[in-house]
DNA sequence: GTAGGGTTAG
């Protein structure tokens, strides 16, 4: 009789005999934790055949297995159809409200714990963990000490799940004396509580009370965990903390940890941070289960430790392997790379996979949109493309003072002064005050425009009209202006005079503005400072005896080469590239080794030709 | 039948 109310499905085969309410539950329960939703759905049309919708039991189960399988509209119908069949019970209230914050969506958990107040439904410990995720989710520090008033009424302040869901939510909004006052008032801690208050100080920048709550927990005889040791390694890496880096990968090997991602993941970024990027290879190397984290930190190795081509590398190599998508975090690692070697095919490539993947538009964070727009920007602004960089400029939704620095930078450094000086006088016009770098962006477009005059009326107005006060860096734009100009004396008595200390940097722009001009006394004061403040450099020396050297001085040529051995400088060669094809081409001083020499080396002759022809007419 | 931590960029 039964065979024709109902046809044996594949996953029941295992039982003896019909389903009943027991196995449809387990088999549920074992959907979600498979993330199974075929199964699910079918489990589900079966039991609506033959009756089993009923239970408060089984709705719990179907809206659990909805929300684990990550489909949550499907949960909710269940929650919101089985209403008029069967009173709700807080266990179904509880797996919708689970399910919500499964799925992160903190909002619509306010809705349904307001409706489940009204209907009179008791919450229990099951019902507060997520319900003060959800407030502190949604910004709402009133909610959530109302909640944890509640939580007293209702005698749950000293359960463990309790207690480290209010430690957490008071630590999302940096209320440390809150959470410190829960969590000592807790009878037990368990490694998660510990875990919240060293992760809580590792976020407001506290680092040695962080490692202070890791020395307290092994006290109290708790074993770090996996989360332990991600959150004490990011510490670690922030204060740069190498020694006790390597103490912890030691204590993470023996306890089996390295099979963790995360514990991984928080080891190679600790190591490259700490510029051992070999050490950081290795651990990435030996990873079985790597994730986007993985990647996007090994990319970050690289990229901070200047090696800008493998940076590149890796990101093509991502692209193709095609395993993991690059987010916004891969392209501002990159996007920076292109910029230093003014590699404009990839920055391209970036910005249109940006563009299809909709990266830096209308994202929920709109300091993540305007920060990629700028790096985006700064990119074509190295690369010479400042059209592109405008275009960027002009549809960003919100701009930040930065936005504005880079693109008046960006002008200046390929000698459009005029148009960074109307970028600068906009950028008043929209009441947005310069800084100190938008100072920089502007002395330096006089400076590459050969604006003399105006440079050194922004550097006297400084202090009155923008209430900065200038630094070395822009006194260094102003001295290699008036020096690039030839008024040497002018840029002499500015360097002499100006109220803070010269460094090397403005001395070597003084120092070349001398050579530039063949004044071979002001530039021996030049060099004699430079060499003091910076004995290991060589471009000083160099420039020294280029001066001797224009001059017909060999003698004292040969003599600054000569002290250039004996404090053992060597001339770091200089090196230029371009990108042509899918490829950077280095081309090192004296470099004969490109496989096209031949071609390019007649190619740079001709020109040489052309230049010497034009000049002769 | 239901619950709590972590890591990557500026």
């Amino acid at each position: 009789m039964y065979k024709t109310a109902i046809k044996t499905p594949n996953f029941f085969r295992s039982f003896s005999s019909l389903p009943n309410l027991t196995s449809y539950i387990t088999s549920l329960q074992l959907c979600a934790h498979n993330t199974n939703l075929r199964q699910g759905k079918k489990l589900h049309s079966y039991m609506l055949i033959n009756g089993f919708l009923t239970s408060p039991l089984t709705i719990t189960s179907l809206i659990n297995m909805y929300s684990k399988c990550n489909a949550i509209s499907d949960a909710v119908l269940v929650f919101n159809t089985s209403s008029s069949t069967c009173e709700h019970n807080v266990f179904a209230y509880n797996a919708i409200i689970a399910g919500f914050i499964f799925n992160h969506l903190p909002k619509p958990v306010l809705r349904v714990y307001e409706k489940m107040r009204l209907a009179g439904v008791m919450m229990d410990k099951f019902t507060f963990p997520c319900v003060i995720k959800a407030f502190s989710g949604c910004q709402d520090v009133v909610g959530l000490k109302n909640v944890h008033g509640l939580v007293f009424k209702f005698g749950l302040d000293h359960d463990l799940f309790v207690g480290s869901a209010v430690v957490h939510g008071y630590l999302k909004f940096e209320l440390m004396v809150d959470a410190h006052q829960v969590f000592d008032e807790m009878p037990d801690r368990d490694v998660v509580l510990w875990n919240a208050m060293i992760n809580g100080y590792a976020q407001i920048g506290e680092f040695d009370n962080a490692l202070d709550c890791l020395k307290k927990l092994r006290v109290d005889g708790i074993v770090p965990s996996r989360f332990t040791v991600t959150g004490i390694l990011s510490v670690l890496t922030l204060k740069g903390d190498l020694y006790n880096g390597k103490a912890i990968h030691g204590f993470v090997t023996k306890m089996g940890y390295l099979s963790g991602v995360a514990v991984c993941n928080a080891l190679i970024d600790m190591y490259g941070k700490c510029k051992c990027s070999l050490d950081a290879l290795d651990i990435f190397e030996g990873m079985v289960v790597k994730d986007i984290y993985s990647w996007n930190s090994i990319i970050g190795v690289h990229q901070q430790s200047g090696d800008h081509e493998e940076t590149l590398k890796l990101f093509d190599q991502m692209l193709r392997d095609k395993v993991f998508c690059p987010d916004i975090v891969t392209v501002t690692t990159v996007l920076p790379a292109c910029s230093h070697l003014a590699a404009l095919r990839h920055g391209k490539e970036i910005h249109a996979y940006m563009i299809t993947k909709g990266l830096g538009k209308e994202d929920e964070d709109r300091d993540n949109d305007t920060y990629i727009n700028n790096a985006i920007m700064d990119m074509y602004g190295k690369c010479g493309c400042m059209h592109e960089a405008r275009l960027v400029f002009e549809h960003m939704s919100s701009k930040d003072s930065a936005s504005w620095n880079i693109m008046i930078m960006g002008y200046a450094m390929h000698g459009f002064g005029n148009e960074a000086l109307s970028l600068f006088h906009k950028m008043g016009e929209v009441n947005l005050t310069p800084d100190e770098v938008t100072l920089v962006g502007v002395l330096s477009a006089c400076n590459h425009a050969g604006l003399v005059k105006e440079g050194q009326e922004f550097l006297s107005e400084m202090k009155s009209k923008y209430k900065i006060s200038p630094t070395v860096e822009h006194y260094t734009c102003v001295i290699d202006m008036l020096g690039r100009a030839g008024l040497l004396d002018q840029a002499y008595k500015l360097l002499s005079e100006m109220p803070i200390e010269a460094n090397s940097v403005v001395w070597r722009a003084f120092l070349a503005a001398c050579r530039l001009h063949g004044d071979a006394n002001l530039a021996e004061i030049a060099a004699r400072k430079v060499i003091d403040l910076e004995p290991e450099h060589c471009g000083s020396y160099v420039l020294m005896s280029n001066v001797y050297g224009t001059l017909g001085r060999y003698e004292e040529v040969s003599d600054v080469r000569l002290n250039m051995r004996q404090q053992s400088v060597k001339k770091t060669p200089g090196c230029s590239w371009i990108e042509f094809g899918d490829r950077v081409h280095v081309f090192g001083t004296g470099d004969r080794t490109h496989p096209d020499e031949d071609l390019i080396y007649s190619e740079l002759n001709s020109l040489y030709m052309s230049m010497g022809l034009c000049h002769m007419t």
